[in-house]
Parts: C-alpha cells; structure tokens; sequence
DNA sequence: TATTGTTATACTCTATAACTATA
DNA sequence: TATAGTTATAGAGTATAACAATA
C-alpha cells in the first residue's frame, strides 16, 4: 500500500463518516429538505454571496448542469434569490434569502456538532495544522 | 464561519477534487468498469483479505445492501471471489483474484498520480503531519 | 433474539451532450 | 467563437425496510 493510496481512501473513510452524521441528523434541522449538497451549497454561497452562478459552481466543484437543478431547488424552497446580471446578460446573480441564512444557522451548528464528535481524537494543535493543510489543498 | 464547518467543506472539497481527477483519468485503466466505488472496495480488500463480506463493509463505512451489489458486480468481473464460511455458515469470505490483483497495481499507479498532483502545494512535513492526521481520525 | 447477507425500492448525486442567449 | 446557464437523460451511489438463513 503506497502512502498517496492510503491518503485518499483515508479521506474518503473521514467524508464517509462525516456524510453519514450529517444524514443522520440533519432531518431534525432541515424541515424543507435541502439535503445534504443542498446545505453544502448554501454554506458556500454564504462566503462569496453576491455571487455568479458559476463562481458557486466553480467553488463546489461540481458539474453547472447539477449546479442549475439545485439551485432551482434552493430557489423555490426561499433560500436564496436568482437576479440576473444587469452588466451581462448572460449572467444570473445569486444570493441568501433571510430563510436561507436562517438555515444556515442551524445547519452551521449541526456541523459544528458532527466535526466536534469526528475531531474528538485529534489535540488543538493537530486540529489547527489539518485546517491549515486543507486550506493550503 | 466556524472552523468546523469550514473544515468539513474543504474536506468535502477536496474528495470532490480527488473524485474528478480520478473519473477523468480512469476510464484509461479500468476496460472492466469497476468504476471508483469499485476501485475503492479493492483497495480496502487488500487490506484486509481474506475477510468476511461484513469487515469490508464496515472499513467502508458504505451500507450492506450496497456493498451486496458492489461485491456481486465485483465478482462477475473476475475481480473477488466469495466463499461461504465454513465455520459461520452466514458468512461470506472475500478473496482478491489474481485479475483483481492486476487491476489494483494500476489503481495504486492511478491513484499515486493523482494524488502527487493534488498534494503538490504541501511539502514534505505536512504529506506527513496530514497523513499522521488522517490515520489518528 | 441477534447477526450475515440478500432483495426491492425510492431517492440523491454525477456525467455528458445538445441547446439558448448573450458577449 | 466563447461563455453562462438550461434541459434531457442515463448512470452511479445511498438509505430504508423487509426478508431468509444461521447462530
């Protein structure tokens, strides 16, 4: 087993993990069912918002064809807004509705939960050095 | 943004990452469709074979009834044998054959590349600390 | 009663390609 | 020509519950 190897199926198990919490818990907090990529979405629309639909979708690395399906989802639940671009026409805007960051606050808590429970393992040192290493990924 | 979630979103975004560099890549390596679920069940089997259908599942943190499906395809394709128990006539035993061996040296080789590529901003201090980290989690 | 593994089913997520409208 | 976003569709992955066989 070559240590690049182990690495991904190492994160895989860790997402795995924090996955399976998530859709554990997540019914208790997530009355209109964004789901679980639906939740990711609106976290990170929350740290660019106004944004692009492709400055999103670049963001979540995920496919835009996807992208457009969910964010109609979040759209006709009231979590976000849909403004097209007065500069380019091309271009749709997006933002958080008041429900949408009310969501967040829970969905914000119910992470802060599952990653508290799936860290306990870990000391204040090696929890900071993984943050820094992920955001240096 | 709290740092739990912010670091379940760059775990998240950094599978998504693995995840597509691996679909993009892998069709070249992989003539039987195993396809990244299927690759990954591999790996983990070597881990551990020969090991009951239940040990597999568990190291996969993934749901039995899937893991039923995925080892029926895996069989089909040459790639895993399953053997009753004779001690435990509930258990299956799952063995990697020798096509499931061969595929698995290209996967690492797949899999190293990638992950050569993607951990290139860190340096050799943190590939260590990150894998320390993960194999404490 | 509990566990291993199977089947059935519904749902969510992902990938691809063809399309429109704007630039 | 290129880009932002949409639509259609097929395929892969996940969750749940009910079930048979064995312990």
């Amino acid at each position: 087993m070559n240590d690049a190897t182990l690495l991904a199926l190492e994160t895989d198990r860790l997402m795995r993990r924090i996955e399976a919490q998530l859709a554990r818990r997540a019914p208790a907090i997530d009355p209109a069912k964004v789901g679980p990529l639906g939740g990711m979405a609106l976290l990170t629309l929350a740290e660019i918002e106004p944004a692009p639909t492709q400055a999103l979708t670049t963001r979540m690395g995920r496919d835009k064809s996807q992208m457009t399906r969910l964010i109609h989802m979040l759209e006709t639940k009231g979590m976000l807004t849909r403004t097209p671009c007065e500069r380019d026409g091309r271009v749709t805007i997006l933002a958080l509705t008041p429900a949408g960051h009310a969501l967040l606050v829970e969905i914000r808590k119910l992470m802060s939960e599952v990653m508290t429970e799936i860290l306990e393992p870990l000391d204040a040192n090696d929890r900071r050095r993984l943050a820094g290493i992920l955001g240096r990924l």
